[in-house]
RNA sequence: GGCGCAUUCGUCUAGGGGUUUAGGACACCUCCCUCUCAAGGAGGAGAUCACCGGUUCGAAUCCGGUAUGCGCUACCA
């Protein structure tokens, strides 16, 4: 089927997968599905200089994790040299394109004069018109050329945005860019016409930033007698205070959001809302809505910023929907990992399983499971006695209090939190204390902390035994 | 410097000439629920729709200018 729309994913392998490219990712994914077509991945690893080792995995172990899968790929444009030299030399033989003889440091020098005299800055097309003689010259002193497009010298260049609308530029602001470089690879402008006219991409969505470049592609297209691809520039993803995002904005490569405890159902969910929406209310949709509602035309233009707060907000709501069996399955290596050293390996699942459900409500990120659960594993508790005495209440009073309950406790036959809570709730009337005071000198004595799960299903996972002794080692600590 | 693009609550956004006293979500505050926390429920505060001018009976919505921001202006993508 010849209409049907291919996408594709091109990014290139100079450091770990960016939230922002993985969102370009996204949209194109969405977009390819929603329309039942195909998603292809292509690795512009056309700079040899700022390869990144282990990029290219990073990069398909994050699609994976958010289940981006796509049909074709990954090409690697490394591997396809020959293709663009090709295309290459047909450009210089149509006259489309021209060998460049200048160094580096010329062009340097021509740049800085350029600036200093506020001349906007661009190559001066010395090589454009070289002779015959010239060349040859060049050639033999052992020279190596780079390619040139010789963009045209007047004219514009326009094309209708998916996103943005009708674009015009002006030929005469294009220089003659560089298709070939000396080291023998392409340029990104070469290589990506090349491949996603060979790849018969239909819809090139990327980053905003390729917008004021597409008339060169445009170009390019034109001058290889090729059909350019609809385009569709997608806003950009920024930091706090509209910088760019960066480190200080927290985690940038989408693997650390997945070491810190988020659901990829929630990133996805999280950066599609980045820049599209499905209506005024909307703000939880599932894998199988994204692909349904997802359209070019509520893709906005203005650049967003990552929020953190509403990630959270939304991996706590996934947190929350998992069945407890899937919960307790995702959030397990996180407590392996997480919680102290001290607590035996490997982790007695009978009781993890009981714990979880009052983990699971709590948990805005699985990163949280352990610090969360710690309490219910350890066998010492470390907080201060000044916890014990609530509200209200004195050290004698709360000594009473904890051995009148650790004597009633210790004859309850049934452990579970309805009849905790049919003992303990009189039991606080008999003292004349109200709930808030018995249950939480009881939740310190019993948890260590202030605050914590339910008391009495906490009493219930924790069992009779511990709670005994935790009580015990809360007398002793008065 | 040149070219291009953008500008609605702190943030993500809805809005595409009158139905808007500009709606929703996160965060924040209050109250309810309640043994604490979390979740949930009900409220609140928060945007003169960057600014100026124009078109129009009527503009956040259309047009122009200004400001600000961003992108491109590499033998990087």
């Amino acid at each position: 089927m010849t209409n049907s729309v291919r996408t594709r994913f091109a990014p290139s392998p100079t450091g770990y997968p960016h939230v922002g490219n993985i969102r370009t990712a996204l949209f194109a994914w969405l977009f390819a599905r929603h329309y039942e077509g195909s998603f292809i991945v292509r690795i512009e690893d056309t700079d040899v200089t700022r390869k990144v080792k282990g990029a290219v995995e990073a990069i398909l172990d994050s699609l994976r994790w958010l289940g981006l899968d796509w049909d074709e790929g990954p090409y690697f444009q490394s591997e396809r040299l020959e293709i663009y030299h090709k295309a290459a030399k047909r450009l210089v033989s149509q006259g489309d394109a021209y060998y460049c003889y200048c160094s580096p440091q010329r062009l340097k020098e021509m740049r800085a004069e350029q600036v200093k005299h506020k001349q906007p800055p661009g190559y001066d097309r010395h090589c454009r018109d070289l002779s015959q003689e010239e060349r040859a010259q060049k050639e033999a002193e052992g020279v190596i050329p780079v390619v040139r497009f010789k963009t045209p010298l007047e004219g514009q260049t326009g094309f209708n945005d998916l996103i943005w609308g009708d674009v015009v530029f002006d030929n005469s602001t294009i220089d003659d860019f560089i298709l070939l470089k000396s080291d023998g690879y392409p340029t990104y402008h070469l290589a990506n016409v090349v491949d996603d006219h060979l790849m018969g991409i239909t819809h090139v969505l990327r980053a905003e930033e390729w917008l004021s470049s597409t008339p060169r592609h445009l170009l390019l297209y034109q001058a290889l007698g090729f059909k350019p691809p609809q385009f569709a520039h997608l806003p950009m993803l920024l930091g706090a205070g509209r910088a760019k995002l960066s480190k200080r904005h927290g985690a940038v490569s989408i693997t650390e959001y997945r070491e810190q405890g988020y659901l990829p159902e929630a990133m996805v969910n999280f950066l599609a809302l980045l820049g599209w929406s499905r209506d005024d209310r909307t703000e939880v949709l599932s894998r199988q809505e994204l692909i349904d509602n997802f359209s070019l035309e509520r893709v906005s233009r203005t650049a967003a910023i990552f929020n953190r707060d509403k990630l959270n907000w939304m991996n706590g709501v996934y947190i929350r929907s998992l069945a407890l069996e899937d919960f307790t399955q995702r959030a397990l290596p996180f407590l392996n990992k997480g919680l102290p050293l001290e607590v035996e390996r490997p982790l007695p699942m009978e009781y993890v399983r009981q714990i979880m459900p009052l983990i699971q409500e709590r948990a805005r990120t699985l990163a949280e499971v352990p610090e969360l659960a710690q309490f219910l594993f350890v066998d010492e508790l470390d907080y201060a006695p000044s916890l014990l005495i609530a509200k209200n209440m004195s050290q004698v009073s709360t000594v009473k209090a904890l051995e009148l309950a650790k004597q009633r406790l210790e004859q309850l036959e049934v452990f579970d939190a309805e009849s905790l809570e049919a003992m303990l709730r009189p039991l606080a009337v008999e003292l004349g204390l109200k709930t808030g005071q018995l249950f939480g000198t009881l939740r310190v004595a019993v948890t260590g902390q202030i605050a914590a799960p339910p008391l009495f299903q906490t009493m219930a996972v924790l069992g009779k035994e511990r709670c005994l002794r935790r009580i015990e080692v809360a007398l002793a600590k008065l």
